[in-house]
DNA sequence: TTGCGTGCAAACTGTTTGCAACTTA
DNA sequence: TAAGTTGCAAACAGTTTGCACGCAA
């Protein structure tokens, strides 16, 4: 396990042509056991657990580094902070007007999006962004 | 128009119980004269043009009320800033991944989604905020 | 008149940058 | 060894807050 991470991350460096240091593996393995959108200030506390000397500022570089390349998604939630996620499967984002709680739905929960590789005008679809926004159950009762 | 204008600010202020200032009245108006999604420092300078020594500060606080009250609709569009833009007809939008710039979408022209009023879970939903990431004409030339 | 709204300045938060020391390839 | 990466500290941008004065109700 460790070892096929440890090796899918060798080569995701040497496709994009970075270097593999310390900091970035385990960054990239802290963020790999995060689940939902983590913040930077997060992804910073859980690599402090293994590096305590890294620097917030390695953290955002790499980051940066990582949406670059396509290894992580910016995830832009109704939010203060920069998230970020894996890009992994087709999903999208249940979002809590009130409590700005976010969870993930996926595509086929949602009920199909009729998808077009083209707009008018000549936009290139890369992908469909869908929030859904509303109030969760929690907040329904208040 | 003017007149229609004021009134329904006016009743709107009524209706959320908040009071008529001259300040908010003109930001009020300079965004609704306002296309696309303007963030508060572009708000802050139109509403200068009409009383110079309006404060920033102001501008903030009031666009945080319009927002409250539903006069205003924050967006959240892969951006650094807070993004705004007046509620009304329904559409979405549409960011290109490079240069990030932001174009609204007729829902008509999107294809229709399927929506439902309720997620499993019991989300109960408002609205569908669709982003269609991808390269705009200029960006897809480099 | 009373309380809400404004403007100012200072404080804060999240993020970025410059640079010397150090690693990776 | 050369180029890329790190950690630090300082700089920044955008946003928020506290408070005295002024205006709307």
């Amino acid at each position: 396990m460790q070892g096929d991470a440890a090796r899918s991350f060798r080569d995701l460096c040497e496709e994009h042509g970075i270097a593999v240091t310390h900091q970035r593996q385990v960054l990239y393995e802290v963020m790999r056991a995060m689940s939902g959108h983590p913040s930077p200030e997060e992804i910073y506390a859980g690599v402090r657990q293994r590096i305590p000397t890294i620097s917030l500022a390695t953290v955002y570089k790499n980051i940066h580094l990582f949406v670059e390349s396509g290894v992580l998604r910016e995830v832009s939630l109704h939010h203060g902070t920069v998230r970020v996620e894996m890009t992994g499967h087709e999903h999208h984002h249940v979002v809590c007007s009130k409590c700005k709680s976010i969870s993930d739905i996926d595509e086929s929960e949602l009920g199909l999006i009729p998808k077009q590789d083209r707009l008018p005008g000549g936009f290139l679809v890369e992908r469909y962004a869908v929030d859904v926004i509303g109030l969760c159950a929690n907040c329904q009762q208040s």
